[in-house]
DNA sequence: ACCTGAACACCGTTCAAGT
DNA sequence: ACCTGAACACCGTTCAAGT
């Protein structure tokens, strides 16, 4: 996006519109918030909501791209102060809770990591995805983390621990708890 | 809905063939497919789908109201030949293989499970309810299960290990992976 | 009592006409 | 090069008219 030829004044204005808008109307009404409301709250015709946004997948991304980014620059400071088991653990808590309180993000979480998914090598999946690989080869090393375990499993498990929090309630005492009980599942076999 | 006058037979008819039609198609489409298409599949008038079902989720419980009557019927099998532990686990193995392979019937068991779900008390929220409740408290009983954990949480956790499988392919490796994670992470505290 | 299907509102998507 | 907004197709929902 940031390559090629700097856009007109006018279609800069109206793409950055489109973002402010779309994120919030996708927080609020989560990933199936209407198109035609969004280029309307932006004053701008349908046309040019697809022509710089393709597909809803391509909004939803541009939209969150920076807190997904947020969210993978997290992981390196939990690293930076906790053990390896801890700073999993912590990050992935902060995965499900942002998943869960901004309406869209899980969407494209589960995107992200899903099997054919569209936004599999997209840069919110990759950066996501490193930052996850570091957390976990690094509690693998640790003895903290059972070794048969695959950076984008945890991902996917974490958007199921987000998904039953959800039908909880969604308050972080669920979150907690749900994933609690995940770690504790993720341990290596007591007598490796 | 067996209550009251027997229906007249054209509307006998059209009813159950609204039912068979929905099957197939939230079993294809998801739990968002097409209700002007199932109303013309079936041969009736939109009009007649909703005098039968006024909301989409009264459609969905209907159609799928006797497969989930029959995984709430196989607790009692397992529970018969297999040891508590066990049982609860090859239980909820099926509930997730069932809620996969069947599109609708995830989101029939989410709304089930929800915490304001509309479905909160239908006869199939009831009946997987009171399914679960007795696999749970047998495993309990046998020590095999940890005993800060309620049957509805069992059954939001057997959801968000489906959901993670479908991320991962959902093919049936997958679900027995992610729910062996689980069932280890339900275990009693090692040191109780 | 029940059914039909037209009618309305809404949304996604495309595209000809404008600047 | 980019934008607009009308146009089309589709879907959910209601309701007047039929039997």
């Amino acid at each position: 996006m940031p390559q090629g030829r700097p856009m007109r004044a006018d279609a800069r204005r109206n793409y950055e519109r489109l973002l402010t808008v779309a994120a919030e109307a996708f927080a609020e009404h989560g990933e199936n918030a209407s198109l035609d409301d969004i280029a309307k709250r932006a004053g701008v015709g349908a046309g040019t909501l697809y022509r710089h946004f393709p597909t809803r997948q391509d909004l939803l991304e541009a939209a969150y791209v920076d807190r997904m980014q947020a969210m993978a620059d997290r992981a390196g400071e939990f690293a930076a102060r906790l053990p390896p088991g801890e700073a999993l653990t912590e990050w992935l808590h902060e995965v499900c809770v942002g998943t869960i309180q901004v309406r869209g993000m899980k969407a494209l979480l589960g995107s992200a990591v899903s099997d054919g998914g569209s936004a599999a090598d997209t840069v919110c999946g990759t950066r996501l995805k490193d930052a996850a690989r570091r957390l976990v080869e690094a509690a693998q090393r640790d003895g903290s983390l059972r070794p048969d375990i695959e950076p984008i499993e945890v991902l996917r498990l974490a958007h199921g621990v987000a998904s039953a929090s959800e039908l909880a309630g969604g308050r972080g005492h669920e979150i907690r708890r749900y994933l609690t009980l995940l770690t504790e599942g993720l341990r290596p076999a007591a007598g490796a």
